[in-house]
DNA sequence: AGGAAAACGGCGGACCCCACCGTTTATGAG
DNA sequence: CTCATAAACGGTGGGGTCCGCCGTTTTCCT
């Protein structure tokens, strides 16, 4: 079964990555690395050889919740009125954001970045997994054309960090974004 | 003209201000404390002796702006449509808030909060000044009775916090406040 | 002019990120 | 089964930051 991988190298960088899970649900995005590497056992060398950035890090803690936003995205395709439906996983992006943390530090560009093209591995996946909806909405009218998934994941990141030292972070980001799909108001 | 103040720790307060204004300018939220002080040609203990905490220097370099936009919210009050009115004064604070680093962060709870009322100085300030846009525009009912100015900077500051490393932040903050400003769509 | 009080800033501790580099360990070929 | 090799490991030191202490200097008021 060699898949061209160590053995012992898989095994810390569960290990590692296990342990950043915790860490960063309890610290936020600015968990320290060495402790990471001392809590799971390794040397902090070990750490930045599996994550060579703290981005890279944040990124494979957030995988699942991901793949699990992915999958509930194609789950709901097709259900239902297709605004609602877009709604109803958005909501459900906010919740996620909102919870772990982390989460939408990933959604976001970074300062350092340089890539050509699709800058960020996770937001692309769940503007891909997600489009069906968006595109549902548009062709139905019921959302604007212009409208761009990416804005869409960018603009709940950014209410995901601004309310996340509120007293009730998560009650309050589903506020804001009721705010924000609502056009604060009746008249727009 | 004894105010108190002795004339070299004022001196100092002052010099320190203005070195931080362009360190944080460069630099953002993050500018290091000891560069700054290094700069401004005083010990690192001065400027913690001046501005306790790193919000609290960034409050002290985003007061001009929170003072030029609170003017501004005064000079508008009662010119044109409601609704209108309060738009044209929120795309200002989104352009402050894109274009000067540092504002959308004290426009938002930090980790240590722990006072009891009115948390943040900052905020509170343009929601004194600002209050009676809304107020209008909820008067004439173009605005939702139920929106609070709080949301509403909370909701600027996420998206300056987000756009802040999109290649023109400016113009993506503008773009998503649009967004939100619309309701994403025709239909509410 | 002189003394009390306030402000100053250097120093050391704790932490963190980062890069180097000698050592250990798993692996697969013989 | 042995063993050479390449991969992975982790300790260590350098550079940086934030923070508190405390002896020294400066300012101001009498």
């Amino acid at each position: 079964m060699s898949d061209g991988q160590r053995a012992d190298a898989r095994r810390n960088y569960e290990r590692i990555l296990a342990v950043a899970v915790d860490e960063v649900a309890e610290h936020g995005v600015n968990a320290s690395l060495e402790q990471i590497a001392r809590v799971a056992g390794v040397g902090s060398a070990t750490v930045r050889r599996h994550f060579p950035s703290r981005r890279a890090l944040l990124e494979a803690v957030s995988h699942k919740r991901i793949e699990d936003l992915s999958d509930r995205a194609r789950e709901l395709a097709g259900t239902g009125e297709s605004r609602s439906v877009l709604l109803e996983w958005l909501n459900e992006v906010v919740d996620y954001s909102a919870t772990a943390r982390g989460l939408a530090a990933v959604l976001v560009p970074d300062s350092a970045e340089v890539e050509p093209a699709h800058v960020n591995g996770c937001a692309a996946t769940l503007e891909d997994a997600a489009s069906p909806l968006l595109q549902n909405a548009k062709r139905d009218g019921t959302v604007s054309s212009e409208v761009m998934l990416a804005d869409l994941l960018a603009l709940i990141a950014g209410i995901a960090m601004a309310t996340e030292h509120y007293p009730d972070p998560a009650a309050q980001a589903h506020h804001l974004f009721r705010l924000a799909a609502a056009g604060l108001g009746p008249q727009h």
